[in-house]
DNA sequence: TTGAAAGCGCTAACAA
DNA sequence: TTGTTAGCGCTTTCAA
């Protein structure tokens, strides 16, 4: 069954040299020969070597990992940004270990001291929900482990965060919405302790002041843009006295639950009520009519965190950037056409 | 910055113990006693301190790991089945590391590699697409090292697997198909290679010979099973000289885009063709016609198949299991109803 | 019920 | 350019 683990002490041996050379020649120290070197990489392939992560991560207190925490993995925006983040890693020699906070402040702190037992080289992160403080992450913070935000980020001076420009990719979608001829437009976001929601709020404010029309207070809603809230908070708009000509929501699987509720009642879309959502999700190119959203590159982003960390860890250098915004789209489509062309 | 790690030896000077007591107390050994036990962990927490797992690997030859090879991790049905594991590996106190195959064989096989450096301590696969035999693994099977596949799957002595009866789900789409009155239906699967398509593939064809209608192979489209694909497909479906009036997919991406194509050529779904998908993807909520398909459970496929793998690992035991098949249910929406009911 | 001691495999400071 | 040596923190055998 399981022969015997051959370690630098095995090939050592049969090339009459100390660990150490092998040590130095298998990691490609300058101070080795170039022949001996060649003669160390051979015999380590011929006698099989595989390198002990575990003696070396000991010795040289570093894991060569990096711990990732994520609200939830099952969206197809999360999904994305993972395979980004992997791809990169693997290519580098990290591993990651990832995590669900499943949106809960308590999980998100687990998860930390988890990450840091298990001495991740760094973190990527993206907030839960109700995360009102980054203190728990102290303990990474203090230490001078690299701690790097994406999308659901909170500003911190040792922090990197990796993000879009919320405020201006809503300004622009509500913008669009207003050269519709969209007059009246509500707003379906979630808690905005989250920059992506405020920010996004705060464009969509902006954009109709900007217009010179009115913000409501009303018809701002928050929910937690699940499907179903979706429904729920469009009966909610349903109801109201005078109805919208516009839905915006800070997301499409809410947009696409929206357009449903509104169709079932009989709204027609685009023309009485022009809904959007944000993140391009693949159902926004399904649902009838097709969903007017916000591109952003999960993918890259993904990459682009993961790039960053190691960046920093191996050369601990990109310690001065703070801030790293990705470039987004406003893609048009027909639930907010509301002017032939 | 960063204060020395707080170790056993530490705690052992601070209780005037040795330090092998202090580890046997903090493993809750059977020979100690329970005070001193309870002294152990007392100062433990009192002093913050954290186990060195790589020390405590290093020893044991154990990483507490496991290690996760996918075709790709950006489908919604991937990310749920990872959200799975990842659920019951940490509450088990395993880590996970994720790799993509990307639908390649050779990636498959660096992965394997990279996992096995690793020293993850066990193994979590379904399939890429193009593998044709598992040698790549033997690293793992000949150290007894367990290996568990899920989804897509390949029959071996040592491996459990863990799937759906693809078979006799595909049976029923197929059944479903003709009790609706659909005589004439295309297949567009992916490569045979995968139990997946292969034994889905089997299903339609006996649900065919059954009900006495023949089994056309003309019929039987083999591509990629991406969104773009379906497309394709449905093109060269749509120039056949005769039309189907059925087309079932074995997937949801391209049932999506295999109604949109059709649609655009005017065709009316159900009544002149329905189609069906695989797998319940959100998207099949969202198309119109709703995607008649098949469910089945991707995160209690991951649950499942962390769980079974930590059986082994803790126990040793759970070795005897060879397939263990989740259940899945047909569920039936418009794109396939044409009998008023 | 506890302790002493060796060693897991690797790296790096220092020496040669 | 290579070797010697010590030690990273933990577990476990053997002894007490």
């Amino acid at each position: 069954m399981s022969q015997k683990e051959i370690t630098i002490y095995d090939i050592a041996e049969a090339l009459n040299l100390s660990p150490a050379t092998v040590s130095r020649g298998l990691k490609d120290h300058p101070a080795i020969r170039k022949d001996t070197r060649k003669r160390i990489f051979d015999k380590a392939k011929e006698m099989g070597y595989q390198q002990n992560h575990f003696a070396s991560n000991l010795r040289r207190s570093r894991s060569n990992t990096i711990g990732v925490i994520v609200p939830r993995l099952n969206s197809y925006f999360m999904a994305s940004v993972i395979s980004g983040m992997e791809k990169v890693a693997n290519a580098a020699g990290y591993n990651l270990i990832i995590s669900q906070s499943i949106e809960s402040k308590d999980k998100e702190m687990t998860n930390v001291k988890t990450l840091y037992n298990s001495r991740v080289d760094g973190l990527l992160v993206s907030l839960a929900y109700d995360t009102e403080t980054i203190s728990h992450f102290d303990l990474f913070l203090n230490k001078g482990i690299p701690l790097i935000f994406f999308d659901r980020v909170f500003e911190h001076p040792q922090c990197t965060s990796i993000i879009i420009d919320n405020y201006k990719a809503a300004y622009e979608v509500t913008q669009h919405m207003i050269q519709q001829g969209c007059r009246r437009i509500a707003h379906i976001t979630a808690d905005i302790k989250r920059n992506v929601y405020s920010e996004r709020l705060r464009g969509f404010k902006h954009a109709l002041l900007d217009a010179m029309l009115p913000y409501d207070e009303e018809l701002v809603f928050f929910s937690n843009l699940s499907e179903q809230a979706g429904a729920e908070v469009t009966q909610r708009i349903l109801a109201l006295p005078q109805l919208p000509d516009g839905i915006f929501c800070a997301n499409d699987t809410t947009a696409v639950s929206c357009i449903a509720t509104l169709k079932q009642a009989g709204i027609k879309i685009p023309e009485q009520i022009a809904v959007t959502g944000f993140n391009n999700d693949p159902l926004s190119k399904v649902i009838e009519p097709n969903l007017t959203t916000l591109n952003y590159p999960g993918q890259e982003m993904g990459e682009l965190a993961a790039a960053t960390l190691i960046r920093k860890l191996d050369s601990k250098e990109g310690g001065s950037l703070n801030t790293i915004v990705l470039r987004h789209d406003l893609i048009v489509r027909e639930s907010s056409l509301r002017k032939k062309v």
